[in-house]
DNA sequence: ACTTTACGAAACGAGCCCGTTGCGTATCGG
DNA sequence: CCGATACGCAACGGGCTCGTTTCGTAAAGT
């Protein structure tokens, strides 16, 4: 070998500015949460927002969906802290935790995008899930796993099922109501009239 | 006047093809069913599709989003028979509705639009609602109501909100899940265990 | 016949975005 | 200093869609 050797073979030359990454992944979630879809968003917006050559991006992406799949995959997604005290206050932060996101418009068209093209970018879609939908999916199955350990809940319980079922209605609100709708004692009153049901006492 | 007036004011000249119009909107609801959002939806596209020139477009509808608003509007929305005899058959048939729905791949993207673009075009949503959604939603509550008369159902059930924790594990599983996951006996799983509640009886 | 309007087809200039290339500059290792 | 690579910027040719216009033809009333 001709050249030292550092071990982890750093190539010569200048390295690649990391500000200009995140600029770029910054810039296509902006303007993916100002309402764009995937097959609107143009490579030469995303360089223009973020302040950079098409040359920059071209270099680190070979296509579109990889960006945005790399994108969204900075998306943080804490999981609310539970207490474990009991299901009804788990679920209820939950619940509370879509609807504060739900309130972000930005947060909105993410999950707009991963509703409607799913179809189109299966990729995507499958990257959005296992960043922001699953963590919390699992954080739901465990609350309601251990409801049914401790017999809050049902003994023969269908995990799955009663996600959707808790899910379900604040996703209804956050997608075909009207923001106002989206009041604060929204969650509380779903936690509470799934766990009770609609049936007569 | 010169003209022999006819009542109706009908004017002078060849009339509009009602044939160019019923294939314009038929091409417009087929791209769309193949996917295509709003945006990407080009009058070319929808003109060569129904074997009409461009011209034939323009001269009806000034805007595209006038021509989707029309094209939805012709979407037949036929709410399912309720026989009445119980609160639980009648929605386990609203819910089967949708299931089958969802099976329809052109149906599943009338409701990507109707859901990630209510932002972006809302006389479109608002459309989509009043034709396609209300009619069901008024055919739910009218069961929910039902129940809550006769005693099938809590006396002091909040009907909007049972509206959705009914329908929205659904959507749930009609966006969410795999095709696979909607099986047969979806619908009666879901609506017993609403109605039944997730809490230990 | 004659006017009037609609029709399908084709072409227009304009604008946007594509993916690529060349340019001069900046930043690294050696 | 030198070679190598990345940077931002501008420009390229090509493609697509826009909304409009022109053309010759078709279908109605008078």
């Amino acid at each position: 070998m001709s050249t030292t050797e550092t071990g982890t073979a750093r190539p010569a030359g200048r390295p690649r500015s990391e500000k200009a990454e995140k600029a770029i992944l910054e810039a296509t979630l902006d303007l993916i949460g100002e309402g764009s879809g995937v097959t609107e968003l143009t490579i030469e917006a995303i360089a223009a927002r973020a302040g950079v050559g098409k040359t920059t991006i071209y270099r680190r992406w070979s296509n579109k969906e990889d960006l945005v799949v790399d994108a969204l995959a900075t998306l943080k997604s804490p999981v609310p802290h539970l207490s474990g005290e009991s299901v009804r206050g788990d679920l209820i932060v939950l619940m509370e935790a879509m609807r504060l996101d739900a309130l972000q418009s930005d947060r909105r068209c993410v999950m707009n995008i991963a509703m409607s093209e799913s179809d189109r970018y299966p990729h995507l879609f499958e990257k959005f899930r296992r960043i922001a939908i699953e963590p919390r999916r699992e954080a739901m199955r465990q609350v309601l796993r251990r409801g049914v350990a401790n017999g809050e809940l049902q003994p023969d319980l269908d995990i799955d099922l009663a996600v959707q079922i808790v899910s379900g209605p604040m996703v209804m609100f956050t997608r075909w109501a009207d923001p106002e709708d989206l009041t604060e004692d929204l969650p509380r009153r779903i936690v509470d009239q799934v766990l009770a049901g609609l049936g007569r006492k």
